[in-house]
RNA sequence: GGGGGCGUGGCGGAAUUGGCAGACGCAGCGGACUUAAAAUCCGCCUCUUCGGAAUGUGGGUUCGAGUCCCACCGCCCCUACCA
């Protein structure tokens, strides 16, 4: 027998598969279709484990497929657009896509020696024009349905990076990719209308049946819808006279879930980003206290609003506005916990209800008046019937947060108040009959800001002309090229590189100047699994016909940091060029495998400076590929993080050994060497030979289920099953005696075929070896059909069932396995005689293959 | 503050709808083989006063709970002044 040697066999096989081309793409093989993909790396570097978990997984499920039948569609591309490239080019005083290509070779050569069957000829790469000039061209599509648009506002910017970052890219107020704490700058810059979107993104959600419940959940807090209502409250003057004919200017509209509260409304707030703040306070000898609070939040980082000090600041505008419910007049203050970007950027404080305003009012002695509460409270019953204001402050210690009935409310006293409650409705029906309000849905979604002053990344495909303004470059003038020849290094930058900036006006004519920033890599991540379909088309980003066959994709597989960014503006692209009628379906992925982080043995992330990392190239030059795949499917389930531990990986590749000793053997001839000793007789063989054949029979019925439902850890515990009931076969019996039972031979051959068939997936260079060279067959493994099985060879005859007194296990009884159910409980009782000793039986529990409860008194 | 998840041997983890807790493996221990070691093969491997007890703690529902319900303790992840 020739030992399993994984180096010999791995890059032997490799070049066998690329040279018959097993893993490309069969588009005519009237299958169904299966796309399985897995979310494109970043050309960091070398590969590190959680690619290897990563891209293990959707290996597995690809090959399973294509065994089971599917045409399937297994694409691999790089995510090549970024900053790293930029600053190591940088620093190397080089170029980004020599950084970029280099790494992308060494990243695919190690995804080749891990044995993944993409299909290579379908690569696409983010910064290839090829690619790019279709991102151009979607850009194009969503400017003509309106999705695109410049707005100047603060916006997130990242000194380290040097560039601005979308809403979704400020994690905890610190950048997604360097951690340097963002600040706020007001720009003009590109934004795609998301926000147009936002519904349809949440309802769908519902579909995502095969989606974890936690991503669709953090999904739909970040679209984060609210109902409330809009409602208007006018400026006045300090006698609490307003306007006859009040001017847009001085009506100053709120948003609101709770306009059941508005009796409770004692100040307004305006955030200190609000535009017409300085022209209430211009002049007046409260400019100087309002600009101190404007100009100090603006010193305030976001990290610092999101940490440390929830002290809250405002001063107050020596102007004041009427309330619409009541008419009373109340005082407008600036603070700074005011976000000016969500519903209008003016608040109505209800203090008595709300816990931040409650702070605000204490901090600055403003009046807290109660006009909700439980039934309970003390002041409840001395409040019950007041339409009036009667307790115009309250000294609590924090703000009454309690469902209750409405008080102090004139007509809607004694009304439950709360989100959607009867006083909610009341009010705003009454504020809409007046004029003073509108139903409102607001999102917590910000439009999505793709534009970023960096050089690697996909020009923005406009031009700013003198005359015409900014316009679209015309489709036929696509791609938009990055110069190759600029010096990043001396400080180059695409809006200094004349030769790419100065140009002509498409429309006019005229010396004009293109637009310099490039979009958010994230725009490449949000179509490239579409390009798979059609990798090619020099046309068209893709054909629909051939989008619309493969896609949506099966099996997505990748980070649960994509949760909300990549998932999400992949859903919206989907949608928008659903409505550009070039795909017939709304959701881009079906079925969503987040996988978990692999640590390190004590469980803590991996990296360079810890100099915990554990390098994927050492471990296959150690124990071959096959074995660190076994290995990393081994470790658990693929959504929860694994640490890794060397010793597993040891351990898998001993399995691996002994399954190889094991295919061997059963596929030995009598006469030939054996490792095992002689023994048994031959009614013990046939024995043997049936109990192997049932085992093997659950076995493949329970390795498919598992790997269906991406349990990878108990389908390769069910085969090590197998393995081992095979062990146990082989002990007894031996070549010899295999070779004149007319049970051993077919048996044998069946259980080596299913063994080597189901680790193919699993370690497919092991199981090819074994296929071809130890069984003898032409073809690879890797074109078999996926073991069937039979559920009643499964079946054993007779079955073990526990008997339980009570719910305790008392004894053991075997009975046929069709055996009548009254057989069966009088088995039991019988087997239980001693403990119902003296006892009133009540009742006997009989479940089908499992157990006998005794119920007894 | 809000949202989601988790808690099972020395370790990683099993346990479709509530049905024999600890599958499978790692580590460990003992044995066989060997001059010896490695490799390989076999066996043991939660605790126990041998009645039982045990899935973070305490209650509940049920013939029966790791699984369902309530409360508490602990841990992890996401998110955050969103009106």
């Amino acid at each position: 027998m020739k030992a399993y040697n994984p180096h010999e066999i791995e890059p032997r096989l490799q070049a066998q598969w690329a040279a018959s081309g097993i893993d490309a793409v069969r588009e005519d093989a009237g299958k169904p279709k299966k796309y399985v993909l897995e979310m494109f790396p970043y050309p960091s570097g070398d590969i590190h484990m959680g690619h290897v978990s990563n891209y293990t997984y959707g290996d597995v499920v690809a090959r399973f497929s294509r065994m089971q039948g599917f045409d399937v569609l297994h694409p691999m591309g790089w995510d090549a657009f970024g900053l790293p490239a930029e600053n190591a080019a940088i620093k190397r005083n080089s170029h980004p896509a020599k950084w970029t290509y280099a790494n992308i070779e060494t990243q695919k050569a190690s995804f080749k020696r891990m044995g993944f069957s993409y299909d290579w000829d379908r690569t696409v790469v983010a910064c290839d024009p090829e690619y790019y000039h279709w991102g151009q061209w979607i850009f194009l599509k969503f400017w003509e349905r309106g999705l695109v648009e410049r707005r100047n506002s603060p916006v997130n910017w990242c000194p380290d990076c040097a560039t601005v970052l979308a809403n979704e890219q400020v994690i905890e107020g610190k950048c997604w990719r360097c951690h340097s704490e963002v600040e706020k700058r007001p720009l003009t810059q590109w934004y795609l209308k998301i926000t147009d979107y936002a519904q349809e993104l949440l309802d769908d959600l519902d579909q995502l049946d095969g989606w974890p419940e936690r991503v669709k959940q953090q999904q739909a807090n970040w679209i984060g819808r609210s109902e409330g209502a809009e409602v208007t409250f006018t400026l006045c003057d300090a006698e609490g006279n307003v306007p006859a004919e009040p001017s847009a200017d001085e009506l100053l509209t709120v948003f609101t879930t709770r306009a059941d509260t508005l009796f409770g409304c004692s100040f307004f707030l305006l955030a200190p980003e609000s535009t017409i703040l300085k022209g209430l306070v211009e002049g007046t000898e409260y400019e100087e206290a309002v600009m101190k609070v404007v100009e100090d939040a603006k010193k305030i980082t976001a990290v610092e609003r999101a940490q440390g000090s929830k002290e809250k600041h405002g001063a107050f505008t020596g102007r004041y506005v009427v309330n619409p419910i009541n008419g009373e007049k109340v005082p407008v203050w600036v603070a700074d916990y005011i976000v000016a970007d969500y519903g209008t950027g003016a608040v109505m404080a209800v203090p008595c209800g709300d816990q931040r305003d409650f702070e605000f009012a204490k901090k600055y002695d403003l009046p807290i008046v109660p006009i909700i509460m439980g039934e309970d409270d003390p002041l409840f019953e001395q409040l019950k019937d007041e339409q009036g204001r009667v307790v115009t402050s309250v000294d609590w210690e924090e703000a009454m947060v309690a469902e209750g009935r409405l008080v102090q409310s004139g007509k809607y006293t004694g009304l439950m108040g709360g989100k959607h409650s009867e006083g909610e409705a009341a009010i705003v029906a009454d504020l809409e009959a007046a004029g003073r309000g509108t139903r409102k849905v607001e999102f917590r979604l910000r439009d999505w800001l793709i534009s970023r002053q960096r050089y690697w990344g996909n020009p923005i495909p406009a031009i700013h002309c003198p005359e015409c303004g900014v316009v679209p470059v015309p489709e036929e003038d696509l791609p938009v090229l990055l110069p190759e020849d600029i010096d990043l290094a001396a400080g180059e930058t695409l809006a200094t590189h004349e030769g790419f900036a100065a140009c002509t006006c498409p429309k006019c004519g005229a010396a004009a100047r293109r637009e310099t920033d490039t979009m958010d890599t994230f725009t490449c991540s949000s179509w490239y699994y579409m390009r798979y379909t059609d990798p090619h088309n020099a046309e068209a980003p893709f054909d629909p016909a051939k989008a619309n066959r493969w896609m949506p994709v099966d099996q997505y597989i990748g980070g649960i940091e994509h949760a909300i960014l990549h998932l999400l503006y992949s859903r919206f692209f989907t949608k928008v060029l659903r409505d550009c009628g070039m795909l017939d379906f709304d959701e881009p992925f079906t079925n969503l495998l987040c996988q978990g982080m692999v640590l390190d043995a004590k469980g803590e992330v991996m990296s360079k400076s810890k100099g915990n990392v554990v390098s994927p190239e050492e471990m296959i030059a150690e124990y071959g590929a096959d074995a660190v795949r076994t290995a990393m499917l081994f470790m658990g389930p693929p959504d929860k993080e694994k640490l890794w531990n060397e010793d597993g990986l040891a351990g898998m590749y001993k399995f691996l050994n002994r399954v190889w000793r094991q295919v061997n053997d059963l596929a030995c001839k009598a006469g030939e060497d054996t490792l095992f000793e002689p023994g048994a007789t031959k009614d013990e063989v046939q024995a043997a030979a049936k109990l192997l054949n049932r085992e093997r029979h659950r076995v493949v019925g329970k390795a498919t289920a598992d790997i269906e439902r991406n349990n990878f850890n108990t389908a390769l515990a069910a085969i090590m099953e197998l393995s081992n009931a095979a062990g146990a076969f082989l002990r007894k019996a031996p070549a010899e005696k295999r070779a004149n039972c007319e049970l051993c031979g077919p048996i044998c051959a069946d259980v080596a075929d299913t063994l080597v068939k189901l680790m193919a997936p699993i370690a497919p260079h092991f199981a090819d070896e074994l296929w071809q060279a130890v069984l003898g067959h032409e073809d690879s493994v890797h074109e078999q059909a996926w073991p069937t099985f039979d559920p009643e060879q499964a079946k054993s005859d007779e079955i073990e069932l526990a008997v339980q007194v009570n719910g305790k296990v008392k004894a053991k009884i075997t009975v046929a396995a069709d055996a009548p159910e009254d057989e069966v409980k009088a088995c039991g009782l019988a087997a239980v005689e001693k403990a119902v000793e003296g006892l009133d039986v009540k009742k006997v529990v009989y479940v089908a293959g499992r157990l006998v409860n005794i119920v007894a008194k």
